[in-house]
DNA sequence: TTTAATCGAATGAACATTCAATCAAAAATA
DNA sequence: TATTTTTGATTGAATGTTCATTCGATTAAA
């Protein structure tokens, strides 16, 4: 099932209210293509009559199937953003929790559904699509490892870690976060998301021993 | 460059040994398209152009696109089974040793080459190329993971470390080893196969003190 | 002389994109 | 309010391109 509901006989909404309710049907049934036909099986045939629309249609709220494709990064990017911001936001938080925060929204149901892990790998794995994946999503990234890197740091300063490098260690934990990732994407049944989350929590546990010691709840 | 040499005007080989020539010719072609162009934006056009051969040709020596691209993925694959296979012979290694050479191997320069990287990860990202790719490669992914997992079986039984789950931690350090290699694929500057090799092997010394203590060779 | 390897033009299917036509909603006018 | 005009949204057939695959012809090897 889809994410947005299609209310067909809903009250009107104003025009630019449906424009973008317009787009975002295009850009999930597009998520759905890929997820079951994957980039290169994914035409602008395909995706509006998932949509229920015509192919004129596509081209007229996103010029091209390259821009869609940008929109479709843009629009996930921009969710998974707004998850973890949202998760950091209140007073008082600890920087331990604060990084669980943002470790656990990567494994949110809404983040690490199939269909849209499906996506990620998909440009991830075209050549040609990388270039559309760095110009809608490099910054993204970016302003992720960064805050995580700068509570690592916060974390180290507090009670004295040796020999952890807070830049190296988000690379190597991000690494591991995709990794679960693709696994997630390739085996589904063995690599359930609460699983995968709940190791994720236990290698920060496992480094980070002093933050969190025997308090196994997951974020 | 490639793989192997073309050997223009060499002494004439049997006729099996050329057609296995031909063949490598051909799957080795296929993946420098792969890596240029994505798997979407490789086509028998340009492979057997890479190839310096007539589209026909290939169609003649794998019967189609597909069995193409199967051919590449069991010579990438048996590559690897070779190489990790072969590193663990030898008499009288300790288990911990052997662990460290299959973990190496998988960041042995020859393997995470960054073409044979974006050839592995157009297949994941594929959700058509999934099942081709499960075809070629699944049994031998399922002999790697069943052989570290007795490694580290053994090695628990040896010195008694204690929450660690042999099955668990593989499927764990696994999914670490793909993270590290996608990163390398979408971000060689900053990760370089060698850091990326010492990394691995930081974390399983971490994660068995006791086998590797502080000997940093890699493997 | 028989068999294998190689070529490349031909075929037909699938594709992204365009565009003239239609429909619906909004704005302007009476 | 009722009517006309303008603007925006939507359709789907048409266009031109690209593609995988086929096959008869050609060359080289056994």
């Amino acid at each position: 099932m889809n994410d947005i509901s299609h209310n067909a006989g809903a009250p009107r909404a104003s025009r630019a209210e449906a424009k973008a309710e317009r787009r975002l049907q295009l850009i999930d049934a597009t998520i759905d293509c890929i997820a079951k036909f994957g980039l290169s099986g994914t035409t602008m045939a395909k995706v509006t009559e998932i949509a229920g629309v015509s192919v004129g249609l596509a081209n007229f709220h996103f010029d091209s199937k390259d821009r869609l494709f940008e929109a479709v990064l843009q629009h996930l990017a921009e969710e998974q953003r707004a998850l973890w911001q949202s998760r950091v936001q209140g007073p008082d938080r600890s920087s331990g929790d604060l990084l669980r925060s943002i470790v656990g929204s990567r494994f949110h149901p809404a983040i690490c559904a199939r269909r849209k892990l499906a996506v990620w790998f998909a440009f991830y794995g075209d050549a040609g699509a990388r270039e559309i994946y760095r110009r809608a999503v490099g910054d993204v990234d970016d302003e992720r490892l960064e805050a995580s890197a700068a509570l690592i740091a916060e974390m180290v300063a507090e009670v004295g870690y040796t020999g952890i490098d807070p830049v190296e260690t988000v690379l190597t934990t991000e690494a591991m976060w995709d990794g679960l990732w693709l696994n997630m994407l390739l085996y589904p049944d063995e690599y359930r998301r609460a699983a995968c989350r709940d190791r994720a929590m236990r290698m920060i546990t496992t480094l980070f021993p002093k933050h969190f010691d025997a308090s196994p709840k997951g974020g």
